[in-house]
DNA sequence: CGCCTAATTGAACTTGTTCAAGAACTGTGG
DNA sequence: CCACAGTTCTTGAACAAGTTCAATTAGGCG
């Protein structure tokens, strides 16, 4: 899921100075702040620049030729934004909530990141790591249900900013539909049906269309499709469970 | 795969020259053959292997949760396969021609480019242009309809093979509707009738279900929406009216 | 030639979109 | 604090694209 954007470096436990990770590169830059709708980069500007989000929440889109809008990942705090460009940048960020960032250069990065041998790898794998989830991303978009997605994309937000759900958890939606819709690649009318059909059965409870309650998480996964994978697992007969 | 959207996906050329590619890292291994119907490596093995396509062709797919299989890629003579993983396959790849291959060991490719300070830029490079693929293959998938779809692809297969096509053009389709459809995320019906369509309004000929002439090249090209690309991107970095 | 599989075509159906209203939320000013 | 205006959100009904089910036809190959 969350494609595009790094992984998040929740509790980076920096034990000691030879434990160097890619965030380090970061740190001696002051914080830049933006308010919630400022863009950080256009898509197509040059690739100058590798960020890290320090607070807040991005967004990242590109425009398509008939002009929608394709909102292709969103980005949490502590992550990552920009290995993953050539010479420009892909698509745009722009900030939802409050954010602030570091930034370094992208050359300076790069030389930064080439003569650590240490670094080197990580770097590899961070954007192995981004390839992978790309691919899952495209996987969930592609063949599940507006039903499913809605629910995986639910998930996927408490989690990014509550960590493990359970029931009772707040969440807290600083997105419009049309975010959700152009993420999940639906409408908004139908972003809204799923939303409304979660509360019909009782799965989440509504404080206006931004404050959501999570009330069966259980159910919740179950409809983003999340056991599925147990389910089957080679070794377990498949089974049919109402 | 291209011309989806709206930024140019694709690096220029890069200006430092140097003599030595991530191809050459293969030129010393024996070229190995897999007959059509037989898998290089599966889902979820152990990635231990990287390796160059020498000739032929190969399917890349995942089986998902309910079984449906997903086509996530085809590759051609010449291409680099296991770049992009951690340390386990993400996708199975089966021969569908008579193949070639060469191929190193995980291990020894990323030790012979960790050391070369030429080549290491140029992973990272390679890295970057499979995840603008990777992009532009979801928003192809995403938001274009059925026929744009299968001429898209058509082109792309075209394109592979033969170089740029004009009309006449005959391209060797060694790929059943169903590889198509699990690469489309489309059922083979549909695929047949875009094909169908695209027959009966002359834009190609088939003779059989895998030699298909291109008798109109513009035509299909417009079908597969590459034109809105020039007509949204005048030559200057794409402003937008908010 | 005849079999088996793949491909095509048709018709009913499902899912999500589109178009069109109405309701609810947000922020502002009185 | 309330009313109001501009959004955004929700809901309904008609519609369209692609799927599913089912039947035929066409190719490939022994």
């Amino acid at each position: 899921m969350h494609a595009i954007v790094t992984t998040p470096s929740t509790t980076a436990p920096r034990s000691v100075e030879s434990r160097m990770g890619l965030e380090d590169l970061f740190q001696s830059q002051a914080p830049e702040h933006f308010r919630p709708g400022r863009t950080l980069f256009w898509e197509g500007d040059p690739a100058d620049h590798v960020f890290q989000l320090v607070e807040g929440m991005v967004r990242l889109y590109r425009i398509m030729a008939d002009g929608r809008r394709v909102i292709v990942g969103f980005m949490f705090a502590g992550e990552l934004l920009g290995l993953s460009f050539q010479d420009r940048y892909l698509y745009a960020a722009e900030a939802i909530t409050d954010v602030s960032v570091r930034r370094v250069t992208t050359p300076g990065f790069r030389a930064e990141v080439d003569r650590s041998p240490e670094l080197r790898p990580k770097l590899l794998a961070r954007l192995q790591d981004e390839m992978c989830a790309a691919q899952d991303q495209m996987l969930l978009l592609l063949h599940h249900s507006a039903d499913q997605r809605v629910a995986a994309f639910l998930l996927m937000v408490g989690r990014k900013t509550l960590g493990e759900l359970s029931r009772g958890s707040l969440i807290k939606l600083d997105l419009t539909r049309a975010d959700i819709a152009d993420y999940l690649s639906l409408t908004i009318e139908t972003v809204s049906r799923c939303i409304s059909r979660l509360r019909n059965s009782g799965v989440i409870a509504l404080d206006g269309p931004v404050r959501l309650t999570i009330l069966k998480p259980t159910s919740l996964k179950e409809v983003a499709g999340e056991e599925e994978y147990w389910l089957a697992t080679p070794d377990m007969p498949r089974q049919l469970s109402a």
